[in-house]
DNA sequence: GAGCAATTTGTACATTCGTACAAACTAGAG
DNA sequence: CTCTAGTTTGTACGAATGTACAAATTGCTC
C-alpha cells in the first residue's frame, strides 16, 4: 500500500535517534555519524534511505506533523461543543497543549520530545529547517486561534495572536530549559512534570486570554492548585 | 584603566559582528570565519584577542549582562515604591521586559538582539554556552519573583515562578519568531514592532500574575489598547 | 538452491571547521 | 631614526562533516 516493503527495523530505528538527538542537541550540532552509531547501523544507510540530512528532517516532520495536527482538530471539536464559554476556552487551550506535550498513545504522533524538537528548530533558524516547517502548524494556529476567539466577544485578533505566540513561547521554553523552574522554586516546582507544566501553562493563558474579554464582570474561575477562598 | 590600551576598532567591530551573526544563526551555525568575513577582519585575531571560540562568546556575555542586569535592578527599585499593588506589579514587569527588547541608550547593554542570543543559545543547549550562561540571570529572576510575590498575597512560589518561566518564553519566542505574530494577524499585529509586543507581553502576563492573587474582587484594570467598555 | 532486488557496509572524497603559529605590519617611546 | 611591544595577516594542520558509490550481504520468489 505504500509503494515500499514494510521493512522497519534499521530505518525506524534511524528515524528514533535522530529525534531524540536532534531534539536533544539541535541540527546543526549532531552528525549523521552520531545519529548511525546511536541507531547501531552504518552512516551509508541514512543517505540510502533519507538521501540527505535534510531529507531525514524532511521525514521526522512528515512523520509526526500530521498525526500531532489531527489529535489537535479531535480534541478541538469536542472542545467546540461545550457551551459554557469559560469552560469551553479552557477545553481549547488543553487540546492545543496536550497534544504537545503527550504523545498520542501510539508511538508515532506529537509528543513532548517531537515539540522540543520544533522548538529548537525554530531557535536555530536553519535553513533546511525552514522550508520543511514551512506553514505546517499554521492552519492548526488559526483554527486555535478562533476558537479561542468565540469565547472571547469583544476581543481583538491582535491581542489573540499575541497571546497565542507567547502560549506557544511558553509551552517551548518550557520543555528546552526545564530546570529553570526546578532551580528557581527551590525545588517546589518540578520543571519536567509534564502535568504540572500543562496545568500551570493552561492556568495561566487562561487568565491571559481572559482578560481580553468584554465580560469580565463575572468572576474568572481560577484553577490553580493553590487557589483559597480569602 | 583597564589594563589594556584603548585601542577599539577591530576588536569591538569583532564583537559587534558575533553578536548579530550569533543572534541570527546560533553559536554552531557560525563559523570564525564568518566572523571576521562580517568585521573585514582576519581569522587569526579572533584567536589573539579571545582565545577561542567559547573565549569569544564569553566575552559578549561579560559585555552584555551586567549592564542589562543593571538596568532592571534599577527599574525594579523604582517600580518597588509604587503603593498601588497592581499599578507596581505592571512597572516590575515592564522593568522585567523593556530592558531585553530595548537597548539601555549605549552601545553596550542588553538590547533585543542580546537577548535574541540568549534565546537562541538556550535552545541550542551549546555546551561552551552552558558554562557561560550560568545562572547569571538567576539571581535578578529571583529579584523579580520575589518583587511580584509582594504584589500578589496568597500566591504560590510554584506558580509565580511557572508564570515568569512563561514570561521568559514568550519573551524569547517572540524575539526569535516575530514573523509567526505578523502573519497569522494577517498583518494586522507586527511581530517586530519592539513597543507592540512589550505592550501585548506585559498585559497579558499581568493577567495571568494578577488571576494567582488572594484579592481578585476588584476588577483588574485591562491596560490593552483594544479595551472597550461594554 | 539459484537468482535477484533491496538493503547494509565500508571506504573515499572534497569541504569546512577551530586552532596554532610564524611572518609582516604598526605606532609610540627613547 | 631605532627599538619594541602590540596587532594583524597568511597559511597550515588535524579533525570532523555531508555525501557518493562500489562491494558485500540479506531475504524473498521461483
Amino acid at each position: 500500500m505504500n509503494g515500499k516493503r514494510v521493512r522497519p527495523s534499521i530505518r525506524d530505528s534511524l528515524l528514533k535517534s535522530a529525534v531524540t538527538l536532534f531534539a536533544q542537541n539541535g541540527y546543526n550540532a549532531v552528525s549523521l555519524r552520531d545519529i548511525a552509531k546511536a541507531a547501531a547501523a552504518n552512516v551509508g544507510s541514512i543517505t540510502y534511505h533519507f538521501g540527505s540530512k535534510a531529507g531525514l528532517l524532511r521525514e521526522i516532520y512528515a512523520r509526526h506533523t500530521e498525526p500531532m495536527n489531527a489529535r489537535r482538530r479531535e480534541l478541538l471539536g469536542e472542545a467546540r461543543r461545550i457551551s459554557d464559554l469559560d469552560e469551553r476556552l479552557m477545553a481549547i487551550l488543553r487540546a492545543y497543549v496536550v497534544p504537545a506535550f503527550i504523545s498520542s498513545s501510539e508511538s508515532d504522533g506529537g509528543g513532548a520530545e517531537f515539540t522540543r524538537l520544533r522548538a529548537i528548530m525554530s531557535a536555530e533558524g536553519n535553513p533546511d529547517a525552514r522550508a520543511i516547517i514551512a506553514d505546517a502548524f499554521d492552519e492548526t494556529s488559526r483554527a486555535f486561534v478562533d476558537a479561542v476567539a468565540e469565547c472571547l466577544p469583544g476581543a481583538s485578533r491582535e491581542s489573540l495572536v499575541w497571546r497565542s505566540q507567547f502560549l506557544l513561547g511558553g509551552l517551548y521554553y518550557t520543555l528546552i530549559n526545564p530546570e529553570r523552574v526546578t532551580r528557581l522554586s527551590g525545588g517546589k516546582a518540578e520543571g519536567d512534570n509534564r502535568e504540572e507544566a500543562i496545568r500551570e501553562l493552561v492556568a495561566a493563558t487562561f487568565a491571559s486570554f481572559r482578560s481580553l474579554s468584554e465580560a469580565d464582570a463575572e468572576p474568572a474561575p481560577v484553577v490553580t492548585k493553590q487557589r483559597k477562598r480569602a
